[in-house]
DNA sequence: AGCTTGTTGTACTGATCGGTACAGTGTGGC
DNA sequence: GCCACACTGTACCGATCAGTACAACAAGCT
C-alpha cells in the first residue's frame, strides 16, 4: 500500500498535493490514458523530478488521484456520515443533487468516469472497488442504524440495499453526464429512496 | 455524418470490419486513449494505409466503434424489439443478465465504459448520447404499447420511465463490472422492473 | 561551519504516438 | 487486353510518451 513516498516537509507536501490536484482535474476531463505526466506537471508547476520523487510511476499517481476523488466526493455529501433517520437519507440525496446543480459543477462522478477505463487494470481496479465500498459503507451504516431503531424491517439486508442505492447514484450520474441533464439523476435518486422506503415496517 | 469512407467492394468491407472489430475489442478493455491505432492494426492484420483509407482519423474510427457497440448490444437483447406485455419486459431483463452471466462474457457495458472517457469530447460525446437514446427508444416504444393496451396508466411518461430503466441498467453494470459480481445488476434490474410495475393500473 | 536528508531544475533516452507519402497490387467493367 | 480505381504494404515524419540521470539547492541538526 505504501508504494508512493510520503512528503515529510510542508514544502514537499504542498508540491505533492499540487501534483495530485492537477492530475485529478485533468483525469476527470481527459481520462487516465488521456492525461500525460507532462501535462500534469505543466499544470501543477512542478518538475519531473518531483513527480518521480513522490510517485514510483504514473500508476501510483492515479492511485493517489482515486483516493483524492473519494475524499472530495464524501466531503461534498457530509450528510452521509450521520444517517440516523429517513429524513437524513432525503438530505443526503439533496446534497448530491446540489453538487451537480452548481453551475459548472461536476454532473459526473470522477470515480465512475475512471471505472470504465481502469475496470480491467489489475492494479487500479481494486482501488476503485475499495473506494466505492468505503463510500457504500456509510450508507450501510446508516441503514443499520435505522434497523436498530426499528425504522427498517429486520429482514432487510443493509449491505444489499446500500449497493442498490449506489447503482442508482452511478447510473443516474452516467446518464446525466452524457445528457447534460440532471433529470436522470433526480429520478434515479427518487426511485432509490422509494425502494429503500419499501422496507419500512 | 459521412465522415468515414464507405467500403465499396466485399474485400474492402472485410478489411474495414476487421479494423472496427479489433478496435472495439481493444477499446472495450483498454479504453479509447489506451488503444493505439498501431495496436488495432496489428490485431486486425491490416496496414496503416487501410486504416486511413477508411477513416479520416482515429476519432472517426471510435465513432464507428460506438455504432458497432450499439448494434452488438441490441443484438444481444432481441426482446427489446418486441415489448408488448409485462412478461416481455421480464424476458428483456433476463436476456441482459444472460449476456453477462456467460463465462468470460462482458459484465460491462461497452458504451458505459466509453461514457466516462469521452463524456466531454465534443465530437464523440454526442455519438454516445445518440446511441443511448436509440437503445432507450425501444424501451419507450414498448412502454407506449403497454399504455395503448391499457396495461400502463395514462399519467405515466414512457420517455421518463425508459430513462429510469436505463439508469438502472447502467448503474448495475458499472458496479457489477468493478465488483466482478453480477448481483448488483440483478438487483438493479429487479428494482427497475418493480418501479415500472408501480405504474400498472 | 559542516553534514545529512528532503527537495528541485534540466537535460536526456528509447519507445510509441497519430498521421502522411508514395509506390505498388488486385479486380471488375469495357 | 486494358484501363480506372479501390485497395494495400512499407517506410517515414515530428510530436509526445513514461521514465531516468545527475547535479544543485534548502533546511534542520549538531
Amino acid at each position: 500500500m505504501e508504494a508512493q513516498a510520503a512528503a515529510t516537509t510542508p514544502r514537499g507536501k504542498r508540491t505533492r498535493d499540487a501534483i495530485v490536484d492537477a492530475a485529478a482535474e485533468l483525469m476527470y476531463v481527459d481520462g487516465v490514458a488521456g492525461t500525460s505526466v507532462d501535462k500534469v506537471l505543466a499544470k501543477s508547476g512542478a518538475g519531473k523530478s518531483q513527480m518521480y520523487h513522490y510517485f514510483k510511476n504514473k500508476e501510483q499517481l492515479v492511485a493517489a488521484v482515486i483516493e483524492h476523488y473519494l475524499e472530495r466526493i464524501l466531503g461534498n455529501q457530509p450528510a452521509i456520515f450521520e444517517l440516523g433517520s429517513w429524513a437524513d437519507f432525503e438530505t443526503w440525496t439533496e446534497q448530491i443533487l446540489d453538487i451537480h446543480r452548481r453551475p459548472g459543477g461536476p454532473i459526473a462522478c470522477p470515480l465512475g468516469n475512471l471505472a470504465g477505463e481502469v475496470g480491467d487494470n489489475p492494479k487500479l481496479a481494486p482501488l476503485v472497488d475499495q473506494a466505492y465500498r468505503k463510500w457504500e459503507s456509510y450508507l450501510e451504516l446508516g441503514l443499520k442504524t435505522l434497523q436498530d431503531s426499528g425504522e427498517l424491517v429486520r429482514s432487510a439486508d443493509p449491505a444489499r440495499l446500500a449497493q442498490a442505492a449506489m447503482t442508482s447514484v452511478q447510473g443516474g450520474l452516467l446518464l446525466a453526464h452524457i445528457r447534460h441533464d440532471i433529470t436522470a439523476l433526480e429520478d434515479a435518486l427518487r426511485i432509490a429512496l422509494t425502494h429503500l422506503h419499501s422496507f419500512r415496517p
